[in-house]
DNA sequence: GTCTATAGATAGATAGAC
DNA sequence: GTCTATCTATCTATAGAC
């Protein structure tokens, strides 16, 4: 494989990226990934031999960028009144989400996909673990399922909706959990904790 | 309109749910349509001429049972004991939840059912709400949200993940949830609360 | 008004030229 | 090994027969 080759490939996945965060999964087509990267059709089945193939590869790539996102996110909190903000932020990125859907679509109906799929999981799962602990929560498997759900949820109600204020409401709400999770965690109840 | 035609409708609405059941929203197409209601495919464009108004009156179906689901597990729900285990059981339930990820992603892709989607979300939101006053908590919108939240975020985990007591793991996040409700919402740590 | 046959668009994959 | 032209499958929509 020369390095032309491998140059084209990494052309490939990223239109294919691209194509997930603007159209999720029935966006990433053959011709349309040839179009963006100047490519004929057939060269892309060339490249990857079958949809699966060529799923699998752009999966691959985007639980890596999930997982960087998540981490970058653990990594910029330094106290516990920017968390909620940062996540909610996030929860709002309707690229983002998009990518997350596709894959949890994809995964439903790929075996390939899905093994890679517990990956993104298990990343995820980690992360919050290191982020609950960062803020001097208790990071129980239970706690740590909790935020993780909390998050999906969100993003995936905001994708489809178009409330008004989604972003305060989805802040509001992590507020809620992280009040009850610090308060339940260290069974003490902090009085000045703010209120929503 | 006659009455034929009116039953024709709800077959092939009745053939579309199973179809988004079963494969969620890529599986709702014409040819299988009409292999299961044994019409012509040409025939489902006849009672519904673009496939938007084809994919609306199955959104407007779907939206109708989801609301019926989650209304029937609110009033199933007697006692806090058996909540968790309830809502639990319906987030492992995967063809329930493609219907949700099918609406969600046609929310974001059509006008039309973004709007019923909102209904949806409303609706929820009642049942929700209606819970938590059931069971002595507050039922504050943050409170609602974030129990939204964690509903359709373990169920979207769950379908695309394969791990090992999905249900117990989703049960014991619950269980948390409830518990630190339970804790933070009036105030009184009720000292036997069961831990996970 | 109801239904059939056919067209038109788009997808993924193959055979074979260079 | 790389690329082009072509083929088959599948889906939606239309024109027109009954």
């Amino acid at each position: 494989m020369t390095v032309a080759a491998e140059d084209r490939r990494k052309q490939i996945i990223g239109a294919g990226l691209d194509l997930l965060r603007e159209e999720g999964l029935p966006g990433l087509t053959q011709p349309k990934i040839a179009k963006r990267t100047g490519l004929r059709q057939s060269h892309i089945t060339y490249y990857f031999p079958t949809r699966t193939d060529l799923l699998a590869a752009v999966s691959r790539a985007a639980i890596d960028i999930q997982l960087a996102v998540v981490a970058g996110m653990v990594d910029s909190i330094k106290t516990g009144r920017q968390v909620t903000a940062l996540i909610a932020e996030v929860t709002a990125r309707h690229d983002n989400t998009r990518i997350l859907v596709a894959l949890n679509q994809a995964a439903d109906r790929e075996p390939a996909v899905r093994e890679l799929f517990q990956a993104l999981n298990d990343g995820f799962v980690g992360e919050i673990a290191r982020l609950l602990s960062k803020l001097g929560v208790s990071d129980e498997a239970a706690n740590v399922d909790l935020v993780h759900a909390i998050f999906v949820g969100l993003s995936v109600i905001d994708l489809a909706t178009s409330r008004k204020r989604g972003v305060a409401r989805s802040k509001a709400a992590l507020e809620a959990l992280f009040r009850l999770l610090a308060v339940g965690g260290d069974q003490a109840p902090a009085a000045g904790s703010q209120r929503g």
